[in-house]
DNA sequence: ATTAATTTTGGAAACGTTTCGATAAACCGG
DNA sequence: CCGGTTTATCGAAACGTTTCCAAAATTAAT
């Protein structure tokens, strides 16, 4: 194995060995057309001998630029975000970008420190799902970002585009559904009301309680956070209640794993003893023998939305006022959900 | 919200204010111990008052580094590759190093337009889990590398480092496991023998058989693919047998997604109707009722000596020859077995 | 107080590319 | 074949930082 420790060749060798200006090498890669055949023609020969690659280092000097992009949140293994990143990365990588994935592990701190670093020129841009809307540090930070961004399912009061899902809708559907199964101590666990996703699910949780005029179980709404601890932690209460819920909705992909987690200590059994709805298309949620009746949303078109909003401030054509774009969920019926007393 | 059209600071901005050469400047971000208190203050002011950071791209150029790592996988939806992501970011981001995620789907040529991208002045080193051990291709251009790499569960003829699980042992032992409950048309779903989980992985399927002085059933094993789709083809195929093996080992963690879901779709019960051992922890073989036997090894142990690994390589103190490492699996019991005929 | 040794600073070159204005070459119609 | 136009090429400046060398300032020693 030869370990060249021979640099590797600059747009100078090239210009060199081929006898042409540097300038004409420059333009032989950038504007092809611009540049007569036959120079062009020495041009490659010399770079195809030559193995020659341009920096991109020095492009990303020159240019102004890093076809990078930062794609934040706070955890790569929900699988809900393992998908929006694909999605966002295929749009993306075909026109050339590349994705930094930053995981903020829940932190501010980390999540402060990831967009302070991205936008002083590591990337052109960034995708985010920031931890809290109403951090007045991050709202700060956000007004004064000098790169383009889309927040992904927050809503901020901040000029930046943003991808939503119609949670207070689905959460309705789902919360009706069950209602008319006959359930009335139905459970809700998901996030709290410092992110949209908690709000609006607890909305429409409730509005589906009014319109059918029954009294809104407020004791068994726990809106707090969308980690699977939180999950377990109140679904093992819920479970252990002398009135326990006869529904349980896990409002979160990574809370429904903490409540099957929690079933699974408690010996409980869906759907005979406990009827269960979940949110996002998961292998958990999809294989689990039922399967899980779920609250999906289109996650693939929610990352190429995201990616493509993006993509419009980045080539600079787009100098519109924010937009927020929304999409509806769907109510996947699963196994999971069972008559009251049926 | 003031969308400033004012450029941002330079460094030569902070030399003018504070009254010092940018020489001094760049020194009192880098080596402040080689700049005097007073100057140092007055710099500092400077730097605060301008809101001064220094632009990556060109401390990219001339320090001939980017502080970011590639790390190349197929599939980040795939839960396994997601944990390993976590603890390499944890400890390269300890160091000041960023990821580049590359999903290259399982194509060779993404993989190949990955790497080629990440060495010519996009990344400093990468941490690879390559799709197929002997494309020649492949093997050519990782010979050529110009930046430090580590190999996640992947064995080349390369002198370049690796990270590997010693999978025999570990399906050996699950295997005669099986063979003591006293299973012996037993299935095994893996990868293909082009990539060393793949051959190692049977290779500890068949040991188990020969020195239980059993014939090896070869009708029962799979090897091609890590995907879900394969271990769905296979399981299907394998559960219409007319004389259908009495125990399936799903020896990848979306070869079990796959598997599971023939089992969902065939109407079969695990472990009643057939034995089940899967691979790696993830929610679903943990949650799933039993839950599911399987085979774990230590993705994070994993994820942090390859990081480490690669540090070594990047502050360039480590000239030694290429290192493997390789980790022990361990067989977690779930109830996803049965006696045969019990 | 003077000089030598040491520390701190200024100024400029360098990193590899793109881009711009200016020059040179090719093309064209008469 | 010649002026006029267009098209290609050259050469140099620029991007924002780090780093080197020499010069200046400080400190130490006598």
């Amino acid at each position: 194995m030869k370990k060249g420790a021979d640099k590797p060749a600059t747009i100078r060798d090239v210009a060199r060995v081929s006898g042409v200006s540097v300038g004409t090498v420059s333009r032989s890669l950038n504007a092809p057309d611009t540049v007569r055949p036959g120079t062009l023609g020495k041009v490659r020969a010399a770079i195809r001998s030559l193995g020659f690659q341009p920096d991109s280092r020095a492009q990303n000097m020159r240019r102004r630029n890093t076809m990078t992009v930062g794609f934040v949140i706070d955890d790569i293994a929900n699988p809900w975000h393992a998908s929006c990143f694909k999605a966002v990365d295929a749009v993306m990588r075909e026109r050339g970008f590349s994705l930094y994935l930053m995981s903020t592990n829940g932190r501010a701190s980390e999540e402060a420190a990831a967009i302070d670093m991205l936008q002083h020129g590591r990337a052109d841009g960034m995708v985010l799902t920031i931890n809290n809307e109403q951090d007045p540090h991050t709202i700060k930070r956000l007004k004064e970002l000098r790169v383009p961004a889309v927040l992904l399912d927050r809503d901020m009061p901040l000029d930046i585009d943003a991808v939503l899902t119609e949670h207070a809708p689905g959460l309705r559907q789902a919360t009706r559904y069950l209602i008319e199964l006959g359930h009335r101590r139905i459970a809700l666990i998901t996030a709290g009301p410092d992110i949209r996703p908690g709000r609006e699910r607890v909305r429409g949780f409730v509005e589906a309680f009014q319109k059918s005029g029954l009294d809104v179980p407020e004791h068994l709404i726990r809106s707090q956070s969308l980690s699977a601890d939180f999950g377990f932690r109140e679904a093992t209460a819920l479970l252990q209640m002398p009135d326990r819920p006869t529904a349980i909705i896990a409002a979160g992909n990574r809370i429904l794993v903490g409540v099957l987690r929690a079933i699974q200590q408690q010996g409980v059994s869906v759907p005979d003893d406990i009827s269960l709805i979940g949110c996002d298309r998961s292998d958990i949620a999809m294989l689990y023998p039922g399967p899980i009746t779920l609250i999906d949303r289109p996650v693939e078109e929610i990352g190429r939305t995201a990616a493509q909003l993006l993509l419009e401030r980045l080539s600079g054509q787009a100098d519109r006022p924010a937009q927020r774009i929304a999409f509806p969920t769907q109510l996947i019926l699963g196994g999971s959900c069972r008559p009251v007393g049926g």
